[in-house]
DNA sequence: CTTGGCACTCGGCTTGGCTGAGTGCCAGAC
DNA sequence: GTCTGGCACTCAGCCAAGCCGAGTGCCAAG
């Protein structure tokens, strides 16, 4: 889409004016905007060429323009420049989020930051699971058929789940079991150790010996729990949208908090650019869920020791300033992956 | 408040019809409900009758009349004759419910539950964590200066915490404050151990041996976190008070969210109403919180073991099914206590 | 105490007219 | 060829007037 310089011109200055006030915009005004150099009238004809390329359009026949999500497309793409945000502002980031050494709580003060300052909803993806290392592994005996495994990463987050037994444990059985599986797994990734153990199981059962045999077991019940598989989202000021006036409709409303309520279409969104460098940024319907149709997605990968583990963005009006927000993630992107990078050595 | 027993006809019959489609309910209306036993004249007076007494209002000079709060009130207490849900829809309630031993899946799933059955909001509270009593507790080293804290309670709840230390301990001392920690503590409940704790602390440190020191210091970390003190809340179906018309302003729409997201008010109420027995009502201002004036809020207690540990129910429109909802939230709770009691023995 | 009748009220809807913002097009100026 | 002023036209938004229907309150008679 190669524009002639004025009509980059008009359309910036369209579009920017359009994001502060949310009015239509018409000729006069645009011809103000641009310190008069240009009459309305000339002003007019450069808009119907706009038009007919699908970058603006009239809402109805007599009111100004305003951006097509193309035109928000171009917008982002060719005429903003960004510009750093100024110090304060960078503090301010920094000050918001929290110091804790736990991850989660990281992650859930991180979106809550980026629903703040942007007024829109933020969210956060969990990382998945899959790569971590196993830690150790504990378990405990609750009563006669109920056994806790407790499950520690390299990261230092603890996994839980209560296992359910043919008969019962002794004490002895279960620290021999746990000795079993920490000696024979400790150190190696989640996906790697799930695959052994099925391996191990197929192999013939009586083969093995009781220790083994119990760890196996239990061990396998533990990680068929496919919850934590999923990377998990945490989102925060959901709320701030309902005063998008684009989204009175009550019915796109409530899809939309459904959508934010189930996650699943918003992770699949994030995890598809995980591969992406940068800061993304979907407009309208180019998010492809029906649900966002009315909104953007503005997200970025965030890195835990170089290596890029999950996104982090806001959802808001398609009508956003973007200029602003793109910064905002850029840097809340940084801050949380250096936060999680210095907080959890190897 | 006594009403002869016309009145007391009329204003059932007038609730029902209004709760059934929202509309005002006018004389004509409501002499056909009655099978025209009465003409409207003399329903008329009645009703006005009705309306001195504050039980029901014009919404304008000339509609039908609406409930008041307080005549809702009425309703509930003494004209609202509970019947027991049908064998089917237990069942459906039944089989709605997670069959997971995990307690807070288990709530999760109940909460969810009760939002999809009544299209409305589901509350569950998470009971309080300091009359849990300590089953165990592990310390692991994360990094030179990080230790993290696993402490499982009766239950079968596992809480974790990273704790910063001022040294690097080695395994050694690390196990050896866990087992001095764990003769000490076991059965003992959380508030207990947390003054006790701070009651050590107190005393002469030098005056302690290492182990018990670092058990100490430790412990009172993991415990400081007030987080784990504080009852949890899980709400579902939030989006569901969307499609409440009664709704429509904006702003009370965002300020209820809000209460929904920051859970301290809901709490607060819940919290209250722990002491009583069987299913709670506020209907509008009852509960005393501004964002909810507009809702009433069906709750019950349910008990773990013959214990009371929580609240849960639903939330909704001041127009609401109170007998269907009433039986719902008071079954919800007995299965919910059930599961929680017999998934989980002493 | 109940009832039918009647005048009255008022919200909701429709209609029509007006205004202001903005457009498209054209003809003339640079 | 490009820019500009002018002009006719369109259309949403607003307001006032008018009508309709639902429902009320009151009254007098049964």
């Amino acid at each position: 889409m190669m524009l002639n310089p004025r009509a980059e011109t008009l359309l910036k200055a369209l579009i920017e004016r359009y994001i502060g006030d949310g009015q239509p915009v018409g000729s006069r005004t645009l011809a103000k905007e641009l310190g008069n150099e240009l009459s309305p009238a000339t002003i007019r004809n450069a808009m119907a060429d706009l038009e007919e390329l699908g970058l603006i359009r009239a809402p109805h026949t007599s009111a100004g323009r305003i951006p097509t999500p193309l035109g928000y497309r171009v917008f982002v793409d060719t005429l903003l420049k960004i510009r750093p945000l100024d110090a304060n502002e960078v503090r301010r980031l920094e000050g918001g989020l929290s110091t804790t050494p736990d991850s989660n709580q990281l992650m859930e003060s991180a979106s809550s930051l980026l629903s703040q300052i942007t007024h829109m909803a933020g969210i956060v993806m969990i990382p998945r699971q899959e790569q971590k290392a196993v830690r150790q592994i504990e378990f405990l005996q609750l009563s006669a058929s109920r056994v806790l495994a407790i499950l520690v990463t390299r990261d230092g987050q603890v996994h839980n789940r209560i296992i359910v037994t043919d008969r019962s444990y002794s004490p002895a059985e279960l620290v021999e079991a746990a000795n079993f599986f920490n000696e024979a797994y400790t150190g190696r990734p989640l996906t790697e150790v799930k695959q052994a153990l099925l391996a191990a199981m197929q192999r013939d059962n009586d083969a093995m010996q009781r220790a083994m045999r119990n760890a196996m077991a239990m061990a396998h019940q533990m990680f068929s729990d496919d919850r934590e598989d999923k990377p998990g989202l945490v989102v925060s000021g959901e709320a701030n949208l309902l005063e998008m006036p684009e989204l009175g409709d009550v019915h796109k409303l409530r899809r939309l908090l459904d959508t934010f309520n189930t996650k699943r279409d918003l992770l699949h969104l994030l995890d598809q650019c995980l591969r992406g460098n940068g800061v993304q940024i979907f407009i309208g319907q180019e998010s492809g869920y029906q649900a966002l149709e009315e909104c953007s997605v503005v997200a970025a990968p965030y890195q835990v020791d170089g290596r890029i583990v999950g996104m982090l963005g806001v959802v808001g009006p398609t009508r956003m300033p973007y200029e602003h927000v793109i910064s905002i993630v850029d840097v809340t992107a940084r801050l949380l992956g250096g936060a999680l990078s210095v907080e959890r050595p190897g």
